[in-house]
RNA sequence: CGCGGGGUGGAGCAGUUGGCAGCUCGUUGGGCUCAUAACCCAAAGGUCGUAAGUUCGAGUCUUACCCCCGCAACCA
């Protein structure tokens, strides 16, 4: 038996300080279509997300609602898991780093280092605020003084352990050097060698005393874990890494994919590599550094009222309209911009319009003129038959280089291309006129190439709209696995029986009323304000 | 001279290796009637931030300048 291919991708491991945002599910949303494309392509995947769940800002959150750590982490880790049941996602695995088979590793790890010498015992210097008990460095400063409360800063000394990360930069360039895909968009690499790793890697202060929420070094309890050493781990803990039972790890790891946000970059193109061949371990295969979802006005953020919930867009606009904005909308390393106005356009434009009355109007047709029987094919092409089926190859194609290449927003670009090319064959045709001057056999070619089209539109629209895609195959009454497979978009003859489409057409999408839409949605939004 | 991204028809954006400037929305006109007032076609509209240079030819390369936006190391 033929080994199946392996993929393993991540999402980054979230800081459960609130509620999850719109931009964390993007994120998800965009991991979850990767892994179910791959699966359709046949490989054996594995997908894994979590919660960071310590540091200094949960444990102050947690008390001031009044509750310890632990409690305040279970109920956002519920909260999440309940979000992404919501989302449709297909994580195959949870990680919380707060479980005993992370921290035991983590604690394991650190240990290790220790003995290697690339941790050692230091003093950490900075500037300290005292009333908010947190470091910061220079260029963080607001006139020199606290960026959070504006009090004066003092300069404080502590012991601290430092990993070292000179010694293993010269083979971090190298490994840029030799793997191309390791950081993409490509941009992102120029970005980490310039202002990083060139002027020179400071080796990293890797534990804290301020705060005791984090993972204890066994050898020195007072110390607790830095969180991205801990973060950064789960990758390979949730794996088995380091355990008794390490068969995980030995079928799935390097990672083929991290998906992170621009913001974590450097932890995982610089640190976590390095991480990585301090263990001797191989590195990951890619890095995809995606880009934030902004507002008109910026950044979200709770204090403009500019918030947006996915729940809210689920709950009115149905998941998938929600998963087609956020994939559509933003270019993987870019930032794309949120507005009531584009979400509403996008549904009625592309969705409705475009997708479902394609739909609509076929099913309609192949009910007036052949009793909802799908036509077998005949083979007799008329020279829009062959440029429709031509198109459909190509379509194909480029929804496929684009998947290879992560290019998540233009693939749908590409379905949508087949959506319009398909729109136009119908006016091309004119199936209506067929009908009047009763050729039977043109009609019967034409209904076929429609339905076959939407059968492909329907298989590629899966991974990135679930629901859609297998609503669009029951409503064309296509069942067998033979035809609703990612290979089966290779097969030139969609022949068969049984290939009755259902009598009345469902609106996959119903038209929304733009005005009305945008003030529900602006509503929302304002509803956030704290 | 810290690093990087961006400045393309009314709006939002594409433009790999330099070769007739594209897409979506909007506007105007037309077509069609199978369909969710949806679909299809056509037209108008751009000195591609500014200035200079390389070239037979530059949005695409070089230089200078102007404007906007991120990042700047332990903050997730």
């Amino acid at each position: 038996m033929e080994e199946k291919k392996t993929f393993y991708l991540t999402t980054p491991i979230y800081y459960p300080s609130g509620r999850f945002h719109i931009g964390t599910a993007y994120t998800t949303v965009l991991a979850d279509s990767i892994v179910r494309y791959k699966k359709a392509k046949g490989y054996d995947t594995r997908f894994l997300t979590g919660l960071d769940e310590h540091g200094q800002k949960i444990q102050e959150l947690s008390k001031a609602q009044g509750k310890t750590p632990q409690e305040y982490v279970d109920t956002l880790a519920k909260q999440a898991k309940e979000l992404w049941k919501k989302m449709n996602i297909q994580y195959d695995d949870f990680i919380r780093t707060t479980e005993e088979r992370h921290t035991k590793v983590v604690q394991k790890i650190f240990d290790k280092f220790m003995e290697t010498g690339d941790i050692y015992k230091g003093e950490y210097e900075g500037l300290y605020c005292i009333p908010c008990e947190t470091y910061f460095t220079e260029t963080q400063l607001v006139d020199g003084k606290c960026p959070d409360c504006g009090r004066e800063v003092r300069k404080m000394k502590e012991e601290a352990y430092f990993f070292n990360m000179k010694k293993y930069a010269d083979r971090l360039v190298k490994y840029y050097e030799e793997n191309p895909h390791f950081i993409l968009p490509e941009i992102r690499k120029n970005e980490m060698l310039n202002n990083f790793i060139k002027p020179g890697l400071e080796d990293l202060c890797v534990s804290r005393t301020t705060f005791n929420w984090g993972i204890p070094v066994l050898k020195d309890p007072k110390h607790v874990v830095y969180v991205w050493l801990d973060a950064l781990t789960n990758y390979i803990t949730a794996l088995g890494y380091g355990s008794e039972d390490d068969t995980l790890f030995k079928k799935y790891w390097p990672a083929d994919v991290h998906i992170v946000g621009k913001d974590i970059i450097r932890f995982h193109t610089i640190y976590w590599p390095i991480f990585l061949m301090a263990l001797d371990l191989p590195l990951p295969k890619t890095i995809l550094a995606h880009g934030f979802i902004m507002m008109k006005d910026g950044k979200m953020s709770k204090s403009k009222g500019n918030v947006v919930y996915p729940e809210m867009l689920i709950d009115r606009y149905g998941l998938d309209a929600t998963r087609y904005f956020l994939l559509k909308e933003l270019q993987i390393g870019q930032d794309g911009v949120f507005t009531p106005e584009s979400f509403v356009d996008r549904f009625n434009f592309d969705l409705c319009n475009d997708l479902g009355n394609l739909l609509n109007r076929t099913i309609a047709m192949i009910n007036k003129y052949f009793d909802g029987n799908i036509p077998n094919y005949e083979g007799h092409k008329t020279k829009f038959d062959e440029e429709i089926e031509n198109t459909a190859k190509i379509q194909i194609k480029q929804v496929e280089e684009c998947m290879e290449n992560l290019q998540i927003s233009n693939s749908l670009t590409e379905i949508f291309t087949l959506v319009s090319k398909t729109n136009k064959y119908i006016d091309d045709t004119a199936p209506w006129t067929l009908a009047k001057e009763e050729k039977r056999e043109e009609l019967a070619s034409v209904m076929y190439h429609l339905a076959e089209n939407l059968r492909k539109v329907a298989i590629m629209l899966q991974p990135f709209m679930p629901e859609t895609g297998e609503n669009m195959l029951k409503q064309l009454g296509i069942k067998d696995e033979e035809w609703t497979s990612w290979d089966s978009l290779a097969k030139e003859e969609y022949t068969g029986k049984n290939r009755k489409v259902i009598e009345k057409g469902i609106p996959l999408f119903v038209r929304l009323d733009t005005q009305k839409e945008i003030e529900y949605i602006k509503e929302e939004m304002k509803k956030t304000v704290k």
